[in-house]
DNA sequence: GGAATAATATAGTAATTGATAAATAATTTT
DNA sequence: AAAATTATTTATCAATTACTATATTATTCC
């Protein structure tokens, strides 16, 4: 144990809590009120444990990825491309409309809306999601090499297909859509999936 | 002309202005003071023509229903099922990519990321592009009665199809998609049309 | 037990938020 | 020309924003 005054809280439990209402409130619709009361402490220890509100943001965003986002990584294991197709739409309605979670995907929620200030978040979480979209299109090419799709197939347009539905069920999640809804619009997507 | 001093300003480009802002910004990511140099009127002025920050609001998401938006309403006049769905789709994409407006769309833009004081706005967005797909799903079901669409389709999933579809652009465009990518998933999605 | 260390609590910073009050200026009506 | 009406200007409001300085409390090291 260090020297001084030990903490009083979870580093890990407040930074969930910052998590939760960065992921329903984006990144300017939350204050520092809103966070502090949230987590349980004050001010002071906030900026000792977390640096400031941004730093703060970008702690709770890495959690978010590997923890409850961590969907994407497993769906890209699947054996198939379209069952990794079917895994990523399937996890992203999952995590989208979970009871217990915010509606919708931080990673949408956080990016859209923000005045000029907010620019810098807004990038980083456009980039995200670029690299999940990247990261989709190599498993589609593999899947082209390995023949489980047909080689006239177009893996960065498949990919880019998969990720605007992505995109589209957060939308719609954040507005109330149910899972049950978002199930159905992901099976007619995958009608035109090639075979 | 009425009685007492005239106004210096354009209402309409004035309203056209904060449009752009609403657009880019969001509800709560524009402030009084990037309006009122935008638009360029000050504080009082504002107030007295548009009521306050939300009617303005209100006032910029009307014009921008009947105009930029409007080519939801012209698309459901065409004369097949699958045109009414490429055309909204398409229109969807030239909205959120044109040169000359802010990515993305106002409806999904202003929606997401919001502290709890903008959750009227929030909820009158939603509430809006739920109008946008209740009005497909109405378009499809006459589709099915005039035989254009199998009867084993169902209208109602496929317009949430279209509206997810859509969502998903308007994030992918706010994210910096170019117009040529979203038309390339808009083929794709099309391909899992009935026929 | 005393010094060093580190967390918490209280209070307060400057800047910005949405919104207004009061005074002034420009019109039309009579 | 005077009164009535309406817009603009200037200044300001209380509340909230992200953030910090100071003082206090709790722990370990020596």
């Amino acid at each position: 144990m260090p020297a001084g005054r030990p903490r009083n809280f979870d580093v890990d439990k407040a930074l969930d809590c910052a998590l939760q209402l960065f992921w329903r409130h984006g990144y300017e619709g939350t204050s520092l009120s809103m966070l502090t009361e949230a987590m349980g402490i004050n001010v002071p220890s906030l900026y000792a444990a977390f640096g400031n509100k941004e730093t703060l943001f970008r702690k709770a965003l890495e959690w978010y990825l590997e923890s409850p986002a961590s969907y994407m990584a497993n769906a890209l294991k699947e054996p198939t491309a379209r069952r990794v197709a079917e895994k990523v739409m399937s996890g992203s309605i999952e995590l989208a409309t979970h009871p217990n979670n915010p509606g919708g995907c931080l990673l949408v929620q956080g990016a859209m809306a923000a005045s000029p200030e907010g620019a810098p978040i807004r990038h980083t979480l456009s980039q995200v999601r670029a690299a999940g979209e990247a990261a989709m299109r190599q498993r589609f090419e593999r899947a082209k090499r390995e023949g489980d799709l047909p080689a006239s197939a177009d893996a960065a347009r498949l990919a880019r297909f998969v990720m605007t539905m992505n995109c589209g069920f957060a939308v719609q999640a954040a507005g109330g859509a149910s899972r049950s809804q978002l199930k159905e619009v992901a099976k007619i997507a995958m009608q035109c999936w090639p075979s």
